[in-house]
RNA sequence: GAGCCUGUAGCUCAAUGGCAGAGCGCCACACUGUGGAUGUGGAUGUUGUGGGUUCGAAACCCAUCAGGCUCCCCA
């Protein structure tokens, strides 16, 4: 039977199956981020507009925002992104917080676009920033941690590889070619687009903005040139820190990676799936200095990044990589053998869980070839059995699902025999 | 906000204007105290939704909803 009622556009329904998945990343992130010693904060989900009118594009507040009225007449918005809550809770604090700030964040955002894949409406992210530090290695540090989770969850540098570039060095390159400071943006988001449009109306755009041939030539030289990190004494010893830190094979320079983001002005990266099935970034960030000043808080540098988890999840999933799936968090089932003992075997059922086990009592008395397909296909790894004859003396039947093999022991010694099996 | 493609059983898909099907899964039984295998049988549906064309529509037309690809955007 079909619901009449269909769920929000670009919303999802998390079943049990994709909460494991949710859950696995929310884990896999914490696990990385404390690692490195970072601490766990949240904003709330409801933010003024003003917030994001103060810094975010007006494409983000105007066109991709939940904004509504409360019963008040506020407008109020569900959060597009937590970086301009961050920056309001560290400028509130700044005085009596202690520097370094390192904090990481896993919670849902909303964005009204166009979903597609990678991309739905309501999705969780992963925030995680340092602020108070500018420094190079502190960019690697950042860089470590998405390493880290990479690797945990099962990418390797071949299928997961994070891009790195500099604004600033691209800023200096650009001025070197005689780029007007007031073209960069324009420039810089014509970079972005490259990969995406054909290279003769590249080249006519790039001509429409104003360049001259010169500057063109320049450019695509520019932009081919994987070696131009070394021109960049910040770049140069970044990939120094990221060898020191053991990640570096994770990391390749990219003069094409500028990120859209404005408020960047230092170190941008973006990590990508290498083998083309999803081409949208996994993760993506960057250093900004000017985030705290913005929302009226003395001058502080910081860099972080965010990861969603419908990019990710497709990638994994298409690399094979998903965990498995257990349906159930218990893996030891008590049967009812019949009306009479039915009691009997739910006291049992206590016994154990009281012994600190997870246990599932079939709900009803069933013949017991219809109990033990339930618990395997609930891929359950114990069933214990009270039938007449064991009733009758005292004990109880214990069966390890994974090989057939059953014991019939004391009734106060199931809980050990059960866990003897388990470990 | 724009263009294109798709929507049929729980899942993957057939049926191209003429009786809506297959495989897998599901349920029951064979098996009256023990799962995975096998066999036999069974249930599946307002063909996304609403209109229209037609003797007749899953199919053709319009609208709408959802998903996908792209533009835009990616804070």
């Amino acid at each position: 039977m079909k619901p009449s009622i269909q769920t929000v556009k670009g919303a999802r329904d998390f079943y049990p199956e994709e909460m494991a998945l949710r859950n696995y990343l929310y884990a896999k992130a914490r696990a990385a981020s404390q690692a490195f010693g970072y601490q766990e904060w949240d904003g709330p989900f409801l933010e003024t507009l003003d917030l994001y009118a103060a810094k975010s594009g007006e494409e983000l507040v105007k066109k991709q925002s939940f904004v509504f009225a409360d019963r008040g007449g506020d407008e109020v918005t569900l959060r597009p992104e937590l970086t301009p809550s961050l920056a309001r809770m560290i400028a509130a604090r700044q005085g009596s917080l202690t520097f370094p700030v390192r904090w990481w964040s896993f919670g849902p955002f909303w964005r009204y676009e166009q979903p597609q894949k990678g991309r739905s409406r309501e999705f969780f992210q992963w925030n995680i920033d340092m602020l108070g530090v500018n420094s190079p290695e502190a960019d690697a540090e950042l860089l470590a941690i998405a390493a880290t989770f990479l690797r945990s969850v099962g990418l390797d540098p071949q299928r997961a590889t994070i891009f790195v570039n500099n604004r600033r060095l691209m800023d200096s390159q650009f001025d070197a070619l005689g780029i007007v400071p007031e073209k960069r943006l324009d420039v810089s988001n014509l970079v972005d687009r490259r990969s995406k449009m054909d290279p003769s109306q590249w080249d006519a755009n790039a001509l429409d903005l104003g360049l001259n041939q010169t500057q063109l030539d320049g450019l695509k030289s520019l932009l081919a040139d994987y070696d131009l990190w070394q021109k960049s004494e910040e770049l140069t010893r970044l990939f120094v820190a990221l060898e020191a830190l053991g990640v570096k094979d994770y990391v390749k320079f990219d003069p094409n990676i500028m990120r859209g983001l404005l408020y960047y002005t230092g170190t941008v990266f973006e990590a990508f799936d290498q083998t083309g099935g999803v081409r949208r970034a996994i993760l993506g960030g960057g250093r900004y200095d000017n985030l705290l000043a913005d929302v009226g808080g003395q001058p502080l540098s910081g860099v972080g990044f965010a990861m969603g988890d419908v990019v990710v999840g497709i990638v994994l999933k298409e690399a094979g990589l998903l965990p498995d799936f257990d349906p159930t968090p218990s893996s030891v089932l008590v049967t009812v053998f019949d009306e009479k003992l039915w009691m009997t075997s739910y006291a049992l059922a206590s016994e154990l869980r009281a012994a600190g086990l997870n246990v599932i009592t079939f709900p009803e008395p069933a013949k017991l070839p219809k109990q033990f397909k339930y618990a395997d296909k609930m891929k359950m790894r114990v069933v214990v059995t009270v039938g007449p004859d064991e009733a009758e003396k005292g004990l109880v039947a214990v069966k390890n699902l994974s090989n057939g093999e059953q014991v019939i022991v004391a009734r106060a010694e199931a809980a050990e025999a059960v866990r003897k099996i388990l470990s």
